[in-house]
DNA sequence: GTCGGTGCAAATGTTTTGCAAGGAG
DNA sequence: CTCCTTGCAAAACATTTGCACCGAC
């Protein structure tokens, strides 16, 4: 967490966040494991651990999903995953082994004729689309 | 929940669940509210809090869900809400005020893309899909 | 009669809150 | 200097488990 973080604090001012060291070393620390991670599992990193305590983490994600930043989901039974979000994209976890692989693409223009047919809602801010199956080494069992 | 039971009765032995009072009055407290629940909301309800406690009520809707019997999901901060699924359908629900609708589409020939282009995953068995957004009064305020 | 289902109570895990102290701008 | 942010400890909430008893088939 040294050279690339001008970019992330140039991310927490642009949406009116102070820039301070547990919002850095958790905002870097998603960024380069790229994939979805439990409040526990984040705790668990030395580096954050070292500067931040689960209050702060739990308050700190909430506000960057609010802001976008981060996504958010719960995979079936377990605890809500936060991941870092510069591309849109979803996943798709094994039932048996957890195997998680990102999808790329989204069916992202299913909201849109959602709002063309229903006249309750007047827009669609996010979405949860998460996919669950099994893998090829699992079904090879 | 008297007439219409039979064919409760029959899902149940169809999944090889045996017909007892707890799950048949979850069943048909599910079907007829039509729209998805949290456990504390069910047991809530005096026609099941009479014949069931907490922990069947956890046991038996996670067995209904892996029989697919039931649809489960979590909307953004909310504890797990079940529902009653025989047609398959997501939801939208408004971020302001928590009005939620159901969506009677969805994009379900994605996951078959997805098969068709991932090569680690053999078959996808459930997808959760949620959308959440600003409804036309919460709009208009 | 057997084996799955249920209830109770307790443990475990997850998330939120109040309040006082600390730090960014 | 001000207001947002953080830490600690405790509360609140959500979910799971062990074990003995009950009941469907």
């Amino acid at each position: 967490m040294s050279e690339s973080n001008e970019d992330i604090k140039k991310i927490l001012k642009d949406n009116d966040l102070k820039v301070t060291k547990p919002r850095l070393a958790l905002l870097s620390t998603l960024r380069q494991l790229a994939q979805p991670v439990t409040i526990s599992e984040i705790l668990s990193t030395d580096s954050i651990n070292a500067v931040m305590n689960q209050t702060t983490a739990y308050r700190s994600l909430e506000q960057m999903v609010a802001k976008k930043i981060l996504y958010k989901t719960h995979f079936q039974g377990e605890a809500a995953h936060y991941e870092w979000q510069d591309t849109h994209h979803h996943h798709i976890t094994c039932n048996i082994c957890g195997y998680r692989e990102a999808i790329d693409s989204c069916p992202n223009d299913f909201g849109d004729k959602i709002l063309s047919k229903k006249t309750n809602f007047a827009s669609i801010g996010n979405h949860v689309l998460e996919f669950f199956g099994t893998c090829q080494k699992c079904s090879a069992v």
